[in-house]
DNA sequence: ATCATTTTTCAAAGCGCTTTGGATAGCCTT
DNA sequence: AAGGCTATCCAAAGCGCTTTGAAAAATGAT
């Protein structure tokens, strides 16, 4: 059943039928009652692939992930922050085009993205440092909200981002307070912004109690268990091991436990823990009362709240970018204690 | 730039640079050359809506997503599977749309993916034993495969599935064969098809060596680490406690080994566990050496292989179900050991 | 009853591509 | 030179919708 068919139907013609489906003002009310009856009984949908051609608009919106080595895109996170997202495109008719592509095509799979025109915006996913997508979709005149930000970017653009300055800034205060001199550091990898951001906060916060950095300590690598895991152990082995770690997020945290326990220490009193918590809906911190005491802001929250920006842009409601710094709440856990005393 | 505009440019027909560019064979050689050269410079590309079009194909591929309370399916292991599909999908020109829906309108947006002819075929996620979607599929004629399989649907349809009766049954076999008979399983929720077959293997090796299968032993929930956490807590509590715990993926296998910890116990000695391992990328099993014993088989080679399947059925490659059982492999790792003497 | 408005409807022209059904030109055969 | 191929190319007709510009019908004012 298409247009032409059910205006047949009808007796009416298709600018008629199309308007009242649209809600145009221009069609008596009656008419639009038959039409839309007219339209559920005989389960008429129209076309999308036409719409689009006719409208110019594609109802969806882009992301693209590059598969990494490091698979540092294509994560848990991801999957939380596009069902937030998905949720938000839901309820206003739009859906998600998932590009998964070589690291290699990244930058190639934007322009095809805005020259064929398969999107009406997109969404960028883990912004560097300086990161060159954002110029090229500023130059192609694409639509797009920028989750996270890039610190060394001028060209304006939209953006949301978790305040991981503060938050880690707040973490290692917290652990400064307990009596921690000795804090472990267990990042992500620090050509992503955010992961460049959270070190500041660390490094801040210990040279405000005039601590300094010990590039033992500080390590930088993959979010993964096994990582958190590696890295602990070796700092336990330190001839003067931290007494606190700080894990960038819920999974390495995991294997900080996991090396802490293993020698025998306890958590919250030997070694304390504080980690990211991106509050994943699968990888919940603790049922009731959190296992690690945590900086958290949810992933999905924010998803849904890039969706929601961007499509406002799309549709001409907001004009100028919108950047949204959402802070980190800290949530004490019981991964954390006063420092032990030698 | 468009396709006229880079006809009239040539001065050839929209024909002949369309088929010049979409390698048919009635072009000279020296004009399809003279095209994609055009092309290449004037870095004209395709409309993708004008085409979807007049071609009937979108060159996607749709997976519908339920955003359920139990979170069952935006999980991690939909993350690595999308990420295996969309590499599928990108090596052959298509790519994935993603629909996060309410649980109550998830059949609605299988008809309205179908009618408004937005994709070309789709995955079916998460299959429960007499999984509804599948009849509905095959009425409405869009192409489909099925991640799992669903137990009790007679409609015939293309489907790919680990085995994972047999890869439980073996799990509690090699349990079995070290001696311990107290064994508990932490499955997922069984109206989905594959805890159900899980929990068959489980129940099929006990009954086998003569055990019968204690209900305070055999749990299923949500596949969380603290759903994993608490459930071993109450089985160690029972006044003859499991040696040995049965975990239907990493994510529940950590609240295991935390419950287990806490007690002072030793994973591998006094309480062994193994775990289905999905092979996440960000959520490795150990580095080098397995830390858990695991049933292994790869959620992202799953997607890319779906994937596969249903670019060849949407394109006519293979007309007939395709069905693929895939054996899970049993990696030994240092979860497990020989049951404690009492 | 007539004319000016407003309301309601419609025919037709896109949107940018693919594809059908020729047309034209070039090259052999005979 | 005529006829038959084959190799190239093209005009035009879709694909199923939206939207423009105009016509028809209904309404109101005179």
């Amino acid at each position: 059943m298409n247009l032409r068919e059910l205006s047949d139907l009808l007796g009416l013609s298709q600018t008629t039928v199309s308007r009242a489906l649209n809600g145009y003002p221009e069609v008596k009310e009656a008419t639009r009652l038959r039409v839309t009856e007219a339209a559920r009984t005989h389960n008429y949908h129209p076309n999308t692939r036409a719409k689009s051609l006719a409208t110019g608009r594609t109802m969806s919106i882009g992301h693209v992930i590059p598969l990494s080595n490091q698979h540092e895109m294509v994560n848990c996170v991801f999957s939380d922050f596009i069902a937030g997202a998905g949720e938000s495109y839901a309820r206003r008719g739009y859906d998600m085009r998932v590009s998964v592509v070589d690291d290699a095509d990244e930058i190639e799979a934007y322009e095809r993205l805005a020259s064929t025109g398969k999107v009406d915006g997109v969404i960028v996913h883990g912004p560097r440092l300086d990161d060159e997508r954002i110029p090229l979709l500023h130059r192609l005149g694409l639509p797009f909200v920028v989750h996270g930000r890039s610190s060394d970017c001028t060209t304006p653009y939209s953006w949301l981002d978790v305040n991981n300055r503060s938050a880690f800034h707040r973490a290692t205060n917290f652990l400064l307070d307990l009596g921690h001199t000795r804090i472990g550091l267990v990042n992500g990898i620090e050509d992503m912004d955010f992961a460049m951001r959270r070190r500041d906060g660390y490094s801040t916060a210990l040279e405000a109690r005039g601590i300094k950095v010990d590039p033992d300590l500080a390590h930088a690598f993959e979010m993964t268990e096994p990582f958190g895991y590696a890295k602990t152990r070796e700092m336990l082995d330190l001839r003067d091991p931290p007494t606190a770690v700080i894990a960038s997020s819920l999974i390495p945290a995991l294997g900080v436990r996991r090396a802490v326990e293993e020698r025998g220490l306890t958590i919250g009193k030997d070694v304390s823990i504080i980690c990211f918590d991106d509050a994943l809906s699968y990888l919940p911190n603790g049922a009731g009362s959190p296992i690690f005491t945590a900086t958290r802001s949810s992933v999905r929250d924010a998803g849904r709240r890039c969706g929601e920006i961007l499509m406002d842009q799309i549709e001409g409601r907001t004009t100028d970018p919108v950047h949204e710094l959402w802070e980190a709440e800290l949530v004490v856990g019981q991964s954390t204690g006063p420092a032990p005393t030698r």
